[in-house]
DNA sequence: GTCTATATTACGATAGAC
DNA sequence: GTCTATCGTAATATAGAC
């Protein structure tokens, strides 16, 4: 829990520890003074960076947020065949989930209690519109099976992907972005069945 | 948040409540006074009931603990094809998710913070490995691609079903337990892909 | 930029009357 | 079985010295 402090904090270093506690203890679970240990300094100075708790909450989803919507801006992501361009964006959704873990997880798991939660809980929904839009584009090309409702495939497929914040952890000697894309790819487009054949 | 009082309670009809505004608050972020407005009794009735707030966690993951290993006893669990096993118990979480869906939701989201919490994550890495010996065992008898790794891919099928928490809510016209069970039966084992070819 | 000290409110839990 | 009243602790946040 209690962490090298430094000699001296800014808005950003001082957000990088309380992403971190906050997703170990959740962030009703933390408290300014468990803040305050994590950090090395006293509660009063955390308040001289930043106006409290739930500004460190927005900065971080904040974060989190423009990582995601950057990724529909990208090229492959606006142009071509439906049904590639949603393959693009959901291997660009697992680097970009594990590249800013800490702060896509405490994205993922606001609850709603406070506005700034709200908000991004807001924003959140505006994405996965964004992304099913694509998957209903790839079914009426015919590229996407057409018997799993496209609202439903799209939770289904946003589930896998976001749960990879529940167990990855960047510790050198574990799994890569490029392993785990690929793994979410195949899974989401062809199955587990090792023939690929439609049965279901 | 304020609820329809009851003349009197057990410790059950309380839990229905609890477990209710634990989901919708965050066991941290729930009070013992938001569960006494909730419940239109005083906060030292509650405690009539109960010893306190972490009884009525423990006894709502213990509630979809097991239920959840009760799965792993039904016979189409235990004899059989190990892919076969699999689809079965995959459906069958899909069911118990949405019958008990308050409580499973809620273990879903618990943390570690207490030792309630701590006891309910280990028992759902228990369940994790037990249905990972399954897929390991499904593979082997090659039923299921070996090109994903066998805990990877486990971890995945995992994040889609449990996902489901977030979005489903059983208002009647809502989609019944049959079909998200076969929607998440597809997508696991044929994936997204019309035609279901491999191809990555 | 950091500290100690403190104001104020909210929390979990208990005592004891009815 | 429920209530009001309250205890002791821990929470967010501020004041003011260095």
């Amino acid at each position: 829990m209690t962490t090298a402090r430094r000699d001296t904090y800014t808005p950003e270093t001082l957000l990088s520890v309380a992403v971190r506690v906050f997703n170990e203890r959740g962030y009703d679970g933390t408290s300014m003074e468990h803040l305050s240990r994590a950090a090395g300094i006293s509660k009063s100075s955390i308040y001289h960076h930043v106006a409290g708790k739930e500004e460190l909450l927005r900065r971080a989803v904040s974060r989190a947020l423009e990582e995601l919507f950057g990724i529909l801006d990208e090229e492959h992501a606006r142009v071509g065949r439906a049904a590639e361009r949603l393959e693009y964006v959901v291997r660009r959704m697992v680097e970009v989930l594990m590249a800013e873990l800490p702060y896509v997880t405490l994205l993922l798991r606001v609850r709603g209690n406070t506005a700034t939660e709200r908000w991004a809980l807001e924003r959140r929904r505006e994405f996965d519109h964004r992304v099913a839009e694509l998957l209903r584009a790839a079914a009426e090309e015919g590229d996407v099976r057409a018997d799993v409702e496209v609202r439903l495939a799209t939770r289904l497929v946003f589930g896998m992907i976001n749960s990879i914040v529940e167990w990855y952890r960047p510790d050198g000697r574990g799994m890569g972005e490029r392993e785990v894309a690929d793994a979410v790819a195949r899974l989401v487009f062809s199955g587990l069945r090792e023939d690929g054949r439609r049965e279901g």
